[in-house]
DNA sequence: AACGTCACGGTTGAG
DNA sequence: GCCTCAACCGTGACG
């Protein structure tokens, strides 16, 4: 049993039946914060490892470090380090998804204004006709353009009245269930394209756009689905300015284990302590390097764990801006533990 | 033994 | 201010 609780801008996390699980050695305040995996390590369910965990689990792959025996050293599940490093090595940013919310509307009054205007010059207009002229008149792009199933929504939620001047019904022709069902894809882009419909030039992800793998009812599947990150997914988040705190420094990156409870990570700990959101933001903090600069990453990796997952992370190292935290200029949003 | 995958119970935040 | 829902999370188990 968890209980969180905000206390004074943070969160602590209760726990109730942490004693079973740690050798009865657990620190006081450790008990009182978070769980305790298998391995010793503690979590907070439901919310992601912490930036510098995160960073630590690529920086040991890149050294050549097997990813069980990074689960072993950070005591986080193989799991989640299988994830991880999937996604970085998928995206090139370490940073989790963006948790909660609801995806940005592409139906935007404008798009449905114009969707109006084409119904109104040409009644008998099908949807999918409305979808190409949204595309080719520059009113959407690929990424945003409602589906054909939403444009029928709208014609017929919004500018049903139309259907009474004698206009034949979308679904009289072309019933939209069967074209969502040959082509699902079409929502997935749909879905990815919310990403997209805010961004300026500057903001769009520096990382190749990855067509989203759709299952059969139309939904994002596996990765795609597991793993959203930008611009693969719907909501992109780039670290905000605790966590770019935390990544660029303020948090020691070592693991040393404190010698009187070895079953624990204190920098984990100290993290859900010092991490926990004091939202405040400190956007004119200066980065720090989080690595020195005279660290060696040597070479290929001896497990195999792809030679792509090197590039980026050395770029990552050497400008701290770059690819491993996603493209900069997006609205930062608060970190959260 | 190592690792990819997924169900699960949890958190989050826009609408 | 509360509720809903769909996104996300890491763990742990399975193959």
């Amino acid at each position: 049993m968890v209980v969180v609780e905000a206390v004074g801008g943070a969160t602590h996390v209760n726990t109730a039946d942490d004693s079973s699980n740690n050798c009865g050695r657990k620190d006081p305040q450790i008990q009182q914060y978070g769980e305790v995996n298998q391995l010793g390590g503690v979590f907070v369910n439901g919310r992601p490892l912490p930036n510098h965990i995160r960073m630590r689990i690529i920086e040991l792959a890149q050294l050549g470090i097997r990813p069980c025996d990074i689960s072993r050293q950070l005591r986080v599940s193989h799991g989640c380090v299988s994830k991880i490093l999937a996604r970085y090595n998928e995206t090139g940013s370490i940073l989790p998804g963006a948790i909660g919310g609801s995806k940005p509307r592409v139906t935007t009054p404008k798009v449905v204004s114009y969707i109006k205007d084409l119904k109104q010059k040409d009644p008998g207009i099908f949807a999918w006709e409305i979808r190409e002229r949204l595309l080719k008149d520059g009113v959407c792009d690929k990424y945003n353009v409602p589906s054909v199933s939403s444009i029928s929504r709208i014609l017929r939620n919004k500018i049903g009245s139309l259907h009474h001047l004698g206009a034949p019904s979308h679904y009289d022709k072309h019933p939209t269930s069967l074209y969502n069902t040959l082509y699902p894809a079409a929502a997935a882009y749909t879905a990815a394209a919310a990403a997209y419909s805010s961004m300026t030039p500057q903001q769009v992800p520096q990382h190749p756009p990855v067509t989203p793998q759709v299952n059969q009812s139309g939904g994002l599947a596996g990765k795609a689905a597991a793993t959203p990150s930008p611009p693969h997914g719907c909501r992109p988040t780039w670290p905000g300015a605790q966590a770019m705190s935390d990544l660029l420094g303020h948090v020691n990156m070592s693991f040393p284990r404190h010698q009187d409870s070895p079953h624990h990570n204190y920098n984990y700990y100290n993290y859900l302590q010092l991490q926990l959101p004091t939202c405040a933001p400190q956007a004119n903090t200066l980065p720090h390097a989080p690595i020195p600069s005279n660290h060696h990453f040597s070479s290929p990796l001896a497990n195999g764990f792809s030679s792509h997952l090197s590039a980026p992370l050395q770029n990552s190292f050497s400008n701290p801006l770059s690819s491993m935290m996603g493209p900069p200029g997006l609205t930062p949003q608060p970190a959260s533990l």
